[in-house]
RNA sequence: GGUCCUGUGGCCGAGUGGCUAGGCUGAGCUCUGCAAAAGCUCCUACUGCGGUUCGAAUCCGCACGGGACCUCCA
């Protein structure tokens, strides 16, 4: 169940088995959000799409130990490796601690990604909280001589490195390629090469955020704590590393340059990166003033939007692309997969009442081993999905008694609806259990009760003012042959 | 400018060289007191021009369009 994995890696360009270094084990590692401000949709997919990855490997039985960080320090606005980070900046602009910024947007990813219905990572270490582990190895890097020290800031040598390692594989990009297309050194630049990049760098006066280190007080550049945690929790060398595309070129360049001339080994097996999400073709961004927080997108309270969208329609939303492609955002799109995923919920929720029969007018094995390799093709869970959605039409039609399935086909219905729906993609039906919901519940019973005596009595006017008071308090009266249900229209 | 990805029906979005993904929308039908739901049917596309092939949305070339990265970014 194990063996039949495949997994597009960056590193090759193309799609590879996947063999994990340790049987039945895999090491991943994702890297997770800077928070120094709220988290935006973008950065969301990247962390839904690699919860899928999880819960599937999970699925086929793996042991995982998926570790996501959390940075914390360390991550500059610019590229001058000079100044305060992100947090300092944002603490001076909200005249609070940087701990306190970190703490409120930390709450407030983590409050996103309970939303989603993401599973906690195994680790989520944080920057500030492994200084020593990162000072220890740019201590390595610097005595095996890819680093040397200016003033009190450390940088990694790129050009003494690649004379030996290949600085731009992720990329397929050779040195050279890569010197062309960056900026002279200016006349303050204190690195020796124009793509040399900061370990560690020295704290000014004005810096709140500052460690004593070898080299002085300071503060870790922002590549080195996915190096020294990574191979902190996972080893050396581990089997997945993953993250936004757009962290490719640099981020992970270097993280691989940091982990390879400290251990002189590859870090990682297999990377994966996840595509970008698009509003109207354009590449969400802040700076683009086309973003909005998950939480305007869950209230719809936000100029670019129609209404409200409830984080499982956001997650199937993007469940419906696959992780490599870019993911185009609009209302319509959105509210086609609102209604999708109402739909699938609503064949799921039928599967308790299906009548049996001798016979089954559908292959529902087969149906099984289609939504397995959907799966196991570098999680294609677009294919996944539509695979589902064949099963809702067999449920409704079964349902319907205009297909029929044998008791053994139906166990096996369920256990994959419930596998792939909830377990693998991580739905959840929104249906809530509080203790209003439940009074609401018996309400509606009684006043389903009422409206079944006066349609007996064939009093037509009654059952239909009865519906559409309901409706226009947006609760939905549908009759079936089995009596009445309702639901609260979104 | 360099590196790379991409262009699919009204919309979103998969796609292994040949056996018409799927969702949403629209139209019709069945069911139904009506409505809704559900099912069925229909709308059968692949930027353009060449090439390879018995056969290409799928491979190759060129053109045009879109995007990403090369600067912080999931």
């Amino acid at each position: 169940m194990q063996d039949n994995l495949i997994i597009y890696n960056t590193l090759s360009r193309t799609k590879e088995k996947f063999t994990p270094i340790i049987p039945g084990r895999v090491g991943l590692y994702v890297c997770g959000p800077t928070v120094y401000s709220d988290v935006h949709l973008g950065n969301c997919r990247t962390f839904i799409s690699f919860d899928l990855i999880y819960r599937y490997l999970l699925f086929l039985g793996f042991k995982v130990r998926y570790v996501r960080n959390i940075t914390d320090a360390g991550h500059l606005e610019g590229d001058r490796d000079e100044g305060d980070d992100k947090f300092a900046k944002k603490a001076k602009l909200e005249q609070l601690e940087p701990m306190e910024i970190v703490q409120k947007y930390t709450v407030g990813f983590h409050d996103v990604m309970r939303a989603v219905n993401a599973l906690p990572p195994s680790i989520e270490p944080t920057a500030t909280g492994h200084i020593c582990e990162q000072i220890e190895m740019i201590k390595i890097i610097i005595e095996k001589g890819y680093a040397y020290v200016k003033n009190g800031t450390v940088y990694f040598d790129v050009e003494k490195y690649n004379k030996e390692f290949l600085y731009g594989q992720l990329t397929n990009r050779k040195l050279d390629e890569l010197l062309e297309g960056t900026r002279e050194l200016s006349g303050q630049d204190e690195k020796n090469g124009r793509l040399d990049f900061a370990l560690w760098i020295a704290a000014k006066p004005e810096t709140l955020m500052k460690w004593p280190s070898p080299w002085g007080y300071g503060f870790p550049g922002w590549h080195i704590e996915c190096s020294a945690m990574s191979s902190k929790y996972l080893g050396e060398a581990f089997d997945i590393h993953g993250g936004g595309m757009d962290l490719q070129a640099t981020h992970h360049t270097n993280e691989i340059a940091q982990s390879q001339a400290c251990n002189h080994k590859a870090p990682v097996n297999y990377w994966m990166h996840t595509n970008m999400l698009t509003m109207n073709g354009v590449r969400m961004a802040k700076s683009a003033g086309n973003g909005f927080t998950p939480g305007e997108l869950f209230s719809g309270d936000h100029p670019l939007l129609d209404k409200g969208y409830s984080p499982m329609a956001v997650r199937f939303f993007m469940m419906q692309t696959h992780y490599r492609s870019t993911l185009d955002f609009s209302n319509e799109a959105l509210q086609a997969s609102e209604k999708g995923f109402a739909r699938l919920m609503a064949s799921i929720k039928r599967l308790d009442n299906l009548k049996t029969s001798s016979t089954s007018t559908s292959n529902i094995k087969e149906l099984e081993q289609d939504c397995i390799n959907a799966m196991n093709d570098d999680f294609n869970s677009p294919i996944l999905i539509a695979k589902l959605f064949e099963c809702s039409r067999i449920i409704n039609s079964v349902n319907d008694e205009k297909e029929t399935i044998t008791a053994d086909d139906l166990v096996i219905l369920k256990k994959l609806m419930h596998d792939f729906a909830f377990d693998v993609m991580g739905l959840k039906s929104e249906i809530s259990n509080s203790s209003s919901d439940k009074a609401l519940q018996g309400v509606m019973e009684v006043i389903l009760e009422i409206r079944k005596d006066v349609k007996a009595k064939k009093d037509f006017a009654a059952s239909d003012k009865l519906r559409d008071y309901l409706n226009k308090i947006k609760i939905t009266i549908k009759d079936t042959k089995d009596g009445a249900t309702w639901s609260i229209q979104e």
